[in-house]
RNA sequence: GACCCUAUCGUCUAGCCUGGUCUAGGACAAGAGCUUUUCAAGCUCUCGACACCGGUUCGAAUCCGGUUAGGGUCACCA
């Protein structure tokens, strides 16, 4: 049965190259009809926060990954005694202090990496490893090896920056006899401009991400992407399809650098995918958060506003940001819009405009268009030149969804007072 | 500095294991056009890569060696 891991250390959030390798561990197990284990590596207590304990299981649900059993290492601490303890007997090991340090031979060993292939390594160039600190906590490496082998671990699937450890870790393995799981060491992601993703580069922390408005789905299918391919020129894979298709030996060796725009394509395409109702259940919650509407705001209404923003926004943050004046009637007007209204005067139009939408009988885009050309056609002027400036009147802004379907949710009402602020 | 990992378009990648079908395919981005009331979307097209040197071979993106470049690790942090 294989049983893989994530052993997160909540000195920090969940980033990005985290939530990566929780999900090919995840989709791994999920593809083997395996086990997913979480476990929380909190031996260093001073640095260890509750807050990003919360925050890191938090996404780990946000992005799906379910775990079929947690630890805490802190809670341990006696088992990993008990074993320094033996190796101190066996004369594995020697007292510095209360520190309990491990005697390193110098050997040639090698390691058979489902990713990389077979790597060899030279303990001589190893110093002897500290197992127990002086404060009696035990150190990364020894408490990784005996949680690992007691939790029964299969493999191990982990960032490229832990190959160094592997071999510290593989003579513990022998030392205390335990059977060797597999290993496969995940290339590492970077920042747009190469070298570490940090925060000067974009936004490390998943949870930044969800309160971007980026869709679960979305991140994980491009996180996906970062190292692995299912072939065939496919690009958008549904986790149950990546679940068949993946295999770890497919995963990419080579680093890969973070891009938001891919990202955003991406998300753009899965909010495109949604349907109007189930877009607007995850716009929701962020629009009352940002107080843009209250709980029982009109659902029909707000489902309507969705429908037009549908095809163009990248994330949900966009909705929110694009679709004020629905929700408003002091939205802001940006200098462009501005300018639409200033550089003619429109009173007359504006005004003929609204006579003909008090004429109809019914107020649906397909009416308003005819109303709206008609008029065009009696001025003898082009449409564009009043498509214009009635949307910077309606709308503040230069751009937005087509004119008549935004004229038909705003109502003639609202359609109406809003024309009139600008006749003089 | 030592050790380890890696190397295909600007970015993500397919191809590499099992050399010929690769004048290297796709996606994002960029540019052009179509459509159009704007912005998107959609459609069509363009730009654009096998890091370098050597070897093996009739033949190398694919195998081998070296160079260079990038990344990682060298804690009583995890």
């Amino acid at each position: 049965m294989v049983k893989v891991r994530f052993a997160p250390s909540p000195t920090g959030y969940l980033h990005i190259g985290g939530g990566r390798t929780a999900l090919f561990n995840w989709l791994y197990a999920m593809s083997k009809g395996g086990k997913f284990v979480l476990r929380i590596e909190d031996t260093d207590v001073a640095r260890s926060k509750k807050e990003y304990l919360d925050e890191i299981l938090d996404s780990l649900t946000w992005l799906g990954f379910k775990w079929d059993e947690l630890y805490f290492q802190s809670q341990r601490f006696d088992i990993y005694r008990d074993y320094a303890a033996k190796l101190l007997a066996e004369g594995l090991a020697y007292k510095d202090g209360e520190a309990v340090i491990f005697k390193v031979i110098p050997e040639k060993i090698k390691i058979m990496d489902q990713i990389h292939g077979e790597i060899e390594f030279d303990t001589g160039l190893i110093k002897d490893q500290v197992l127990i600190k002086s404060d009696l906590s035990p150190t990364y490496n020894f408490a990784c090896v005996i949680d690992d082998a007691s939790m029964g671990i299969t493999h191990i699937i982990r960032g490229d920056d832990h190959i160094s450890n592997t071999p510290k870790q593989l003579i513990l393995y022998k030392a205390m006899e335990f059977p060797v799981p597999e290993f496969a060491h995940l290339p590492l992601i970077m920042g747009t401009e190469g070298g570490r993703l940090s925060k000067r580069t974009g936004a490390t922390a998943i949870s930044d991400y969800r309160n971007m408005g980026y869709l679960p789905q979305a991140l994980v299918n491009y996180l996906l992407l970062l190292g692995w391919s299912p072939g065939g020129n496919q690009e958008l894979i549904d986790i149950n399809e990546a679940i068949k298709k993946f295999d770890i030996r497919d995963v990419n060796k080579t680093a890969a650098a973070f891009n938001m725009e891919k990202l955003n394509w991406v998300n753009a395409e899965y909010i495109r995918k949604l349907s109007p109702e189930k877009l607007l259940e995850e716009l929701k919650p962020l629009l009352i958060q940002k107080q843009i509407v209250s709980n029982d705001f009109d659902s029909n209404y707000l489902l309507k506003v969705v429908k037009l923003f549908q095809q163009r926004i990248y994330t949900l943050q966009e909705f929110c940001e694009f679709s004020g004046f629905f929700f408003r009637d002091d939205f802001e007007i940006t200098p462009e819009a501005e300018k639409r209204l200033t550089t003619k005067d429109c009173s007359k139009e504006f005004g003929l405009l609204i006579e003909k939408f008090k004429a109809l009988e019914n107020f649906d885009h397909a009416s308003i268009e005819q109303a709206f050309r008609s008029l065009v056609a009696e001025l003898q002027i082009k449409a564009g030149e009043l498509v214009h400036p009635v949307r910077a009147a309606l709308t503040g802004k230069t751009i937005g969804p087509g004119l008549f379907e935004l004229i038909e949710v705003l109502g003639k009402p609202r359609t109406e007072q809003r024309l009139r602020k600008f006749i003089r």
